[in-house]
DNA sequence: GTGACTACCTTGCAGCGCAAGGTACCATGT
DNA sequence: ACATGGTACCTTGCGCTGCAAGGTAGTCAC
């Protein structure tokens, strides 16, 4: 019998790899605060993320100078921490896209998921 | 400026999570041999991996159920152990091609790959 | 027997997503 | 002033898997 269980990490599986371009991406649009990210980040379902992988994530992008940070006053709570990217975050989310794509081709061709 | 030594093991990120399923998706093909596989997936471009990686992969397929195997004597050369899809493994592989298009869909979204 | 080719295997490591634990600020009510 | 709830951010320890490097072993030709 097929066991379900061998399966479950599948999806964080997945997100290894790409959950930091997403997150490139997601501030392409525009800055974002850390909370802001992880509820865009649940809307897309396959992306959705928890606070321990995001803010170690967020830490990395700062600390590659991939993405800068700002505090900001927040409606009403703490103060939030704004991420913005950099020139060189840019570059890095461009050449991912390339990378992707490649990559995106090469599992749908060998795994039959191509006709879209 | 942007850092190109970063993105090194980008290809490699991606890779994770994802290697393990086109194997099975080749044996679905046809029953194949270790260093067979190794170069379908070398033929793929960017699924290209090494036998550090490849081995330890197949073992744990074998352990999970997912492929059996079996000797062959080769043309010219040392035997080779081929590996042959189970019942199990197709489940999985299924399983694997619905989450995937989950995934690769959420992504092309976010990222702005979608316009193939 | 030696060397080249072929095929398989194992070990140690780096890096990242998850789970769980924690700190801290703001607003409201007592 | 203090307690509570909501909000926001952060850190630590772990498991897992791809890579690099090291190794064993069988076959064939010389």
């Amino acid at each position: 019998m097929y066991r379900m269980t061998e399966t479950l990490g599948l999806a964080s599986s997945l997100r290894r790899g790409t959950l930091e371009f997403c997150v490139l991406a997601l501030l392409d649009d525009h800055p974002r605060y850390g909370v802001g990210l992880a509820q865009e980040l649940g809307a897309a379902g396959a992306l959705a993320t928890t606070e321990g992988t995001l803010y170690p994530l967020l830490s990395r992008l700062r600390r590659s100078g991939w993405v800068a940070t700002s505090w900001q006053e927040s409606p009403a709570g703490p103060p939030r921490r704004y991420y913005t990217l950099t020139r060189d975050g840019h570059a890095a989310l461009e050449h991912f896209r390339a990378e992707w794509v490649a990559f995106r081709d090469a599992v749908d061709l060998i795994v039959g998921t191509e006709i879209r």
